[in-house]
DNA sequence: AAACACTTTTTTGTATGCAAATTGGATTTT
DNA sequence: AAAATCCAATTTGCATACAAAAAAGTGTTT
């Protein structure tokens, strides 16, 4: 099928001109996290790139930047697939995401400005809002919002950029899970306390509920792993 | 310049069958980590493809998987530069390099087999015999090692993905560190401590044993990156 | 001479072509 | 029928070709 060779015309055009293969790394990470692109999918190159309208070139440049970030895994002469979500390496991710948040959340305490804090209540509020409703999808948007904002108060962008790598694994699993009532109330409960900490600026004790509170995470992801699909990959 | 065709009979076919982009990805981060491309050298991918015998394909996608890593930054339409070494980055690096290894040394300390802390008492002992010649090259050598085999004793791969990633940015600093023998001695006095407390199982104090160590280190790069060339970059 | 415009050259970004490897299937063999 | 073997069809990996952009000259104007 000989695809229409038109050269431009496209959305990159409208937005600004970034480069191609930038604007396919977030399509194809977009694809995964969101799960349209399933764990252990096989990444055809030909189709995909008809999908998004490139090249194999751009495509492979994307997948190649993606496997460096762990999103997708090579195999040497037969391509790539999307990354496992074993639960072991869950385990794994969930552990440095702890480590990372803990000392994010220390950061923040000595780093962070009354402004900054002001915010990250609000964004709380919004989110006890919609936890009272019982909106589970926008509910987990402002308590990503928030531990990102606790990540930017830390004033350390290194740090910012390893976490969102390692968070982009999670995020995949996010979506599955189905919060009980008791454990969605216990997460906020230990929201309140965070926000608790970071008002007293007590750094050595939000770092400790941080690492609790995405250990009881894993735990929720875990659940979800199991149940869904059969086995979660081998 | 039309170089010969000829496919294949070169070096790859005799070690093993890898990928060509896969050996250009690790030839690149060493010409990067050794210094041999310095910090800010931008990267012509038809003179850096000749060099390593290939096209500019593989290059790219080398480029790509190493820009991921933040070895090298991309320039829209302008390619590839080799990431700057500034002060303010080392600072961020080892903040996080701090906390993952005193998460790396609390996870040994509880992983660890005998055999792992003999092991690892062993390169010490190495350590400490180039350290007493003054030879400084085979001293982080055994340093490094030791450092890495904690790592791998906390028994956590992403761990070890994520601290190697962040690494590779300060081994680039680390040739340039030319230590004064205070200073060493005080290095090597905190090894002995951190031996100690591995041997010991105290993972609190092999924790905070780490991440002193690790401040301590980010003092001599910031050293090091003062003194030699006039200015380490914007 | 400095600033500007214009042209040439180089370099990057993307698409395409081709060879080697893998996959899937048909045929043969046990 | 199951296993093995061979062949065709994809698919990947790499090289090259081409187009757009940037860089480097070149000359012109002020």
């Amino acid at each position: 099928m000989p695809v229409a060779t038109t050269p431009v015309a496209d959305i990159t055009s409208l937005a600004e001109h970034r480069l191609l293969h930038e604007t396919v790394i977030s399509q194809l990470r977009d694809l995964i996290e969101q799960g349209d692109l399933a764990p252990e999918t096989k990444l055809n190159e030909r189709v995909l790139a008809e999908k998004l309208g490139t090249s194999r070139t751009p495509l492979r440049e994307a997948i190649k930047f993606l496997a460096s970030e762990g999103l997708v895994e090579l195999l040497p002469n037969r391509g790539a697939v999307v990354a496992a979500l074993k639960p072991e390496k869950m385990k794994e991710v969930f552990v440095v995401l702890g480590a990372l948040e803990a000392l994010a959340g220390d950061l923040a305490c000595r780093n962070a400005t009354e402004a900054d804090i002001a915010e990250i209540r609000a964004l709380h509020y919004h989110m006890l809002a919609h936890h009272a409703r019982g909106e589970l999808a926008p509910y987990f948007r402002y308590n990503q919002q928030i531990h990102i904002k606790i990540m930017e108060c830390a004033g350390n962008a290194t740090l910012a950029q390893v976490y969102s790598g390692l968070n982009a694994h999670v995020k995949r699993a996010r979506y599955m899970a189905n919060l009980s009532r008791e454990r969605w109330d216990k997460a906020v409960k230990e929201h309140e306390e965070m926000l608790d900490a970071l008002v007293k600026r007590d750094g050595t004790r939000l770092q400790m509920l941080l690492r609790d509170h995405l250990a009881n995470k894993l735990v929720l992801v875990m659940e979800a792993l199991a149940l869904p699909r059969a086995g979660p990959a081998r």
